[in-house]
This record gives structure tokens, C-alpha cells and sequence, in this order.
DNA sequence: ATTATTGTTCGTACATTTGCGAACAATATC
DNA sequence: GATATTGTTCGCAAATGTACGAACAATAAT
């Protein structure tokens, strides 16, 4: 059998994992999920780590498209991209779902 | 509001989102969940990458728990780690499902 | 014993990630 | 205009990640 190039369905489901593939980010999903205050100032406070770096991983959010900002007053308001992050969803269920582990093929 | 460590679960969470950050272990893990053949020969075959990448993934991924070898012959044998897998299952499910997303708090 | 098969490990090279403080921009307030 | 508030961007350092070929180990077949 010939390589195979990766799927656009792969390469999605990596670039998705790979947001959230760090403790702060998760947190901050988390924290926006919940559906708190969700201005930049907030989200900063839970994270221990300094304002730049909470910067940059919402931007990296922001980048693979799980999250989008809003400017209001001098605040910046972030909130989760609900069509991506339900194709985020999607795309991980799809993964652990084909899992049949039955037939007694590969796993026992 | 002091600064809040990341919890067990965010960073466990963020352990399995890295194991599966990138496209050659996501397909890795999609032929694994099928369960067709899981030699490393197989497993490489469908991979657009050298052998000694690939097996490098694949300690990747037994490192993060998601898989686990056996020796069989001269070959070896690839499966899934059931009980990780389905508590990165778990972890995901629990996050996505955290997003009310409704009360017209943050997300729109 | 030599040879083939199957994977892993080693060494290397390059790119990306993570984190920080400092500097900066934009708006609001005095 | 000066000052404060709110975030972003810059520049740097250290650590990780990704990929490869070559060398290696272990078993099977000749």
C-alpha cells in the first residue's frame, strides 16, 4: 500500500488537539464553557501565568478558531466559537467512537 | 481572586490533547481504533513518514498512555489502552459539554 | 555462521512552543 | 496634556517537537 497523505478530517481533529494541548488553554476553555465574566482581565486572573503569555495562548485560541474577541470599552471580551467548537466536538467524538474494540482484533 | 494552579483534570485533559496533536498520531489512533491489523509494519505502511518517526509516535503515544505494544515474533503488536482511552474520552466529553452557551452570558 | 526481517535508538538539524518583562497602543479620566 | 487602565506585541531564552538516515538489537531462515 502506497503512504497515504493525512485526511483533512486528521489534520483538523490535530490542529484542534494541538489548541488545546496545554494546561492553560484548557483552563480557559473551561473557564469561558462556564459561561463566567469573560473579559480578558478575568480570564487572566485564573491563570498562573503572566498577562503576556495569557495573551498569547488566547490568541492561539483564537487562531485555530475555538474562541473569538471582542473590544468593548478598553476591555476585550472573549467567548467561545460555537461552530467550531462544536465541529471540535464533533471531530473528537467521531475519533473515540470508531473505536469498536470488539473483535477481537487489536485490543483485548 | 489569587492565582489558581490548573487542576488534575485540566492538565491531564491537556496531556491527551498533545498525545493526539498532530495528524501522524491521529491516524495512527483512527487505524487503531478500526482494529484492522495493528503490526507496526501496518501501521507505518499508511503513514507518510519514515519508520523511525513513526516509532516514535508510537512511544509518544504509549508514553501518554492512549496505547500500549506486545512482542510477537519478530513483530510487534500495536492496541489501544482501553481504560486511558476512554478516560480521555471522558475528559473531552466533560469539557465540550461544559459549554452552556446559553444564558447569553458570554457566547452569543 | 550468514543473511533477512522487524523495529528501536542515536545523533543531528531545524522549527515551534512556552514563558517572561518591557515597551507599546488605545481609550478614558483627571 | 498628563495619568491610569486594559491588552497586545516585541525580543529574548530555554525547552520541546518533528523528521531523517544510520547504526543497532533480536529473532527467523538459509
Amino acid at each position: 500500500m502506497a503512504k497515504q497523505d493525512y485526511t483533512e478530517k486528521q489534520i483538523r481533529t490535530a490542529r484542534y488537539a494541538k489548541a488545546l494541548s496545554n494546561p492553560a488553554r484548557i483552563a480557559i476553555m473551561d473557564f469561558l464553557a462556564k459561561q463566567e465574566t469573560c473579559f480578558f482581565g478575568e480570564i487572566h486572573e485564573i491563570l498562573p501565568i503572566a498577562k503576556a503569555t495569557a495573551s498569547q495562548h488566547l490568541k492561539e485560541l483564537k487562531e485555530a478558531g475555538l474562541i473569538q474577541g471582542e473590544i468593548i470599552d478598553p476591555k476585550v471580551k472573549y467567548c467561545i466559537n460555537k461552530e467550531n467548537w462544536k465541529e471540535a466536538k464533533t471531530l473528537f467524538s467521531s475519533i473515540f467512537d470508531n473505536c469498536t474494540c470488539k473483535k477481537g482484533g487489536c485490543c483485548k
